[in-house]
DNA sequence: GGGAGCCGTGACAGCGCTGTCACGCGGGCG
DNA sequence: CGCCCGCGTGACAGCGCTGTCACGGCTCCC
C-alpha cells in the first residue's frame, strides 16, 4: 500500500480511504489512487484489515454434506449472493458425529467469520448455547430454532397440502414412508409427519400407527423391507406419502420391479420436487432450498450490518403441490362401495 | 494472547510457542499454557498470524456449481480433509461468464488463500496465466492443464472401454450423444468422443459423423430432439453412447416413452455412475469424484508445504465398466446375417 | 475583513500475533 | 574447576492496514 501510496503521491491514509470508497477524497485523487492500484496489481490484505477493523469478510457454514441436491441448490445460489456483497463463503462439512464433536472442540478457533449459517442440524441445546457464545449472528438454516434466527419451509403445511390431495382423490389408508437415521434432516421428517397427520384428522380419517414406516438401512434394500411390512398388513394402503423424493422414487423403482402399477394400484407422493421427481413423473410437494439460500444469505448479512435490527428472523417458505403421474385415485372406490 | 500469558505465568511469545506445538517448550509450561487457554476460550486468530507468517489457512476452490453429483461428491470429501488439516476451505460459485469476468477482475483480492483448486474450468491460456501470477499453487481439477498440476480422470479410456463393450456386444452403428454447451464440462467431452472413436477405429468401424449428435438445448426436450435425428436416419444406431448419465437418464426416459424398448431394441451406455444412473439400471463408466476431490486436496496441501517439490502433478484416476441392464446385443445380430 | 466551519489530507498509534535475538541457567568436558 | 554449549524463556520489532486526530486552505457569513 505503500507502494501505491507514493506512486499516487499521497499517503497510505489517503489510498486507504480512496480505495474503499470513502466520500471525502477528491475526485481527481481518487482516480490516480486507483490507477496506481491496478498498475501495481495490488489489493488491501484482508488479514491486514480485519485486523483492525474486526470484521473478516467471511460467512461461515455447517452442512452435514455437499452431496446432496438440497445443499447443492443452497449453496448455488448463497454464493454469488456473498460475493456481491463482497464475502468469502467458507464451508465447513461435518459429515458425522465424530466430525461435530471435532467442530465444537474447535469451536473458538472459528471465531474468525463474521456470521454462521447452520444447515440442517439437529442441534442440542447445549450446542446452539456455545454457537450463541461466539458472538456472531447464527442463523439456522432448513430448521426452527426456538428464539433464533431461522429460514425454514413450512413442512406440516407442505405435508397437510400433500396428504390432502391423496385424501381429494379418495384414499383412505395412507402410508407414511420416512428414512432411517436421516443425517441432519429430522426436524423436516418430524414436521411432515405432523402435517400429514393433521390432515387426516382433518378429514375424519383415524391414525394407524402401522401406515407409518421407517426404513432401517439405507437405499433400495431398506425401502423394499418397509414396502414389505406395508403390504403384509391385513388392509395393506392404497398411497404411500414418502417423506423425500428419493425415498419416493426408490418406492416407485421397487413397486415397479414387483409389478404394482404407479399409481394404477398404487399411488406415491413426494416431498422436494428435485430432479428425480420429473423422471419418475412423481407428484410431490416442491420447496425451492434455492430460495431458500438466498433468504438465509441475506438475513445473515442484514445481521452482521445490525446485530440488533428488526428483522425477519424467522422466514417461514411456502411449499407448492406439484402433481404429475405418480397419484391417481385408488383401485376400487371406498366411498360407493357395492 | 496475553492474558492467557499471564494466566499462566509466561510471555505471550511463550504461549506462541506453545500453542502451535514447538519442541522447545518444558511440558510443564506447556500444560499450563493449554490449560489457560482452554479456561479463557482462547484461540489464535487467524488474520493477525497470517499477517506475520504470509500464510493464510484458506484452500479457495472455483467451482462452476454445487448443485451437481460431481461437485456435491468431490467437495463433500474434500472438506474433511482440509479440516484434518486444519485448513478452511473457500468456494467460490462461479455459474456464467458474468461472474467469472467478475471473479478475474476481483483477481488480486484472492490472494488471500494458500491454494486454489479449480474444478472443470476451460480457462483459456490467458487466464490460467493470471492464475499463475497469483503466486500460490494452482491446481486443476478435473481436466488436464499442459505443464500446471492437475488430477483428472481418464476419459479416453473410459470411452474406449465403454464403446468396446457396445462392439463386443455386437453393435456396429453407435451412436454418440454430448451436452449442449456443457458449463465448464468441455474437456471431459472432448476426451470421452476421442475415445468412443479411436475404439471404433480399433474395431474397423468406419467413423460416421451423422451418429455424433448433440443436445441443443438443455433436459428431456433436447435429448428428444437429437433422438429424433438419430431414429430419422437410413440406418439408425442400435446403441447410444450418452456421454453423462443424466444424459442417458434423460435417453432412457425418452425411449420408454417412445415404446422403444431398452435394452432390447436400443442399448443405452452412460458415463459417471450417479445415482440416477442405479434408477435407471444404466450401464455406465464409473468414475470417483470424491477421490478425484482427495486427491486433489492431497496434492494441493503437498504444493503449499513444498512449491518445488517433486509431487506427482499430473494423477490421471481410472474408470470402470459398471455393466447394468442398459446394454444388450442388437435386436439383429450383424455379424451372422442369413 | 475576520472568525467560524468545512473539506481534503497526512501523521501516528496500534490491531494480535510471530520471528529474531539475547539472556540465564545447568550439565558435560578438558 | 572453568569454559562452552544448548535448552527454555522473555523482550521487542514489525507484518499491512485503519481509526483518530491534527492541520492547512478554502468558503461563507456577519
Amino acid at each position: 500500500m505503500a507502494d501505491v501510496a507514493e506512486r499516487a503521491g499521497v499517503s497510505a491514509s489517503t489510498v486507504s480511504r480512496a480505495l474503499r470508497g470513502f466520500a471525502n477524497v477528491s475526485p481527481e485523487v481518487r482516480s490516480r489512487v486507483e490507477l496506481a492500484a491496478r498498475e501495481l496489481d495490488f489489493a488491501v490484505s484482508r488479514h491486514a484489515s480485519s485486523l483492525v477493523t474486526g470484521r473478516t469478510g467471511v460467512v461461515a457454514v455447517l452442512v452435514p454434506t455437499l452431496n446432496s441436491w438440497f445443499m447443492g441448490s443452497a449453496l448455488s445460489s448463497l454464493g454469488p449472493l456473498l460475493r456481491a456483497a463482497d464475502m468469502q463463503l467458507a464451508v465447513y462439512v461435518i459429515p458425522d458425529l465424530a466430525e461435530r464433536a471435532a467442530f465444537f472442540e474447535q469451536l473458538p478457533a472459528r471465531r474468525n467469520a463474521d456470521a454462521l449459517l447452520v444447515f440442517s442440524f439437529d442441534l442440542t441445546e447445549e450446542e446452539s448455547a456455545r454457537l450463541d457464545d461466539l458472538g456472531m449472528p447464527v442463523v439456522y438454516v432448513s430448521q426452527h430454532a426456538d428464539g433464533r434466527p431461522s429460514v425454514y419451509v413450512d413442512d406440516v403445511a407442505g405435508a397437510r397440502h400433500g396428504t390432502r390431495h391423496l385424501l381429494n382423490l379418495g384414499h383412505r389408508r395412507i402410508a407414511f414412508l420416512q428414512t432411517a437415521g436421516a443425517t441432519g434432516f429430522a426436524f423436516s421428517a418430524r414436521e411432515r409427519l405432523l402435517g400429514h397427520q393433521q390432515a387426516l384428522t382433518e378429514a375424519g380419517v383415524p391414525l394407524d400407527d402401522s401406515l407409518v414406516v421407517a426404513t432401517e438401512t439405507d437405499g433400495k434394500r431398506g425401502v423394499a423391507e418397509a414396502l414389505g411390512r406395508l403390504l403384509s398388513l391385513r388392509e395393506p394402503p392404497t398411497a404411500v406419502f414418502a417423506e423425500q423424493d428419493e425415498l419416493a422414487a426408490d418406492l416407485v423403482w421397487t413397486l415397479r420391479r414387483a409389478r404394482i402399477e404407479v399409481p394404477e394400484r398404487m399411488s406415491v407422493l413426494g416431498f422436494d420436487d428435485q430432479p428425480a421427481a420429473e423422471w419418475f413423473e412423481l407428484s410431490t410437494v416442491a420447496q425451492s432450498p434455492s430460495e431458500m439460500g438466498r433468504v438465509a444469505g441475506e438475513l445473515a448479512l442484514e445481521l452482521i450490518d445490525d446485530p440488533d435490527g428488526d428483522h425477519h428472523r424467522h422466514v417461514v417458505l411456502p411449499t407448492r403441490l406439484i402433481p404429475r403421474a405418480s397419484t391417481a385415485p385408488p383401485p376400487v372406490p371406498e366411498k360407493d362401495p357395492c
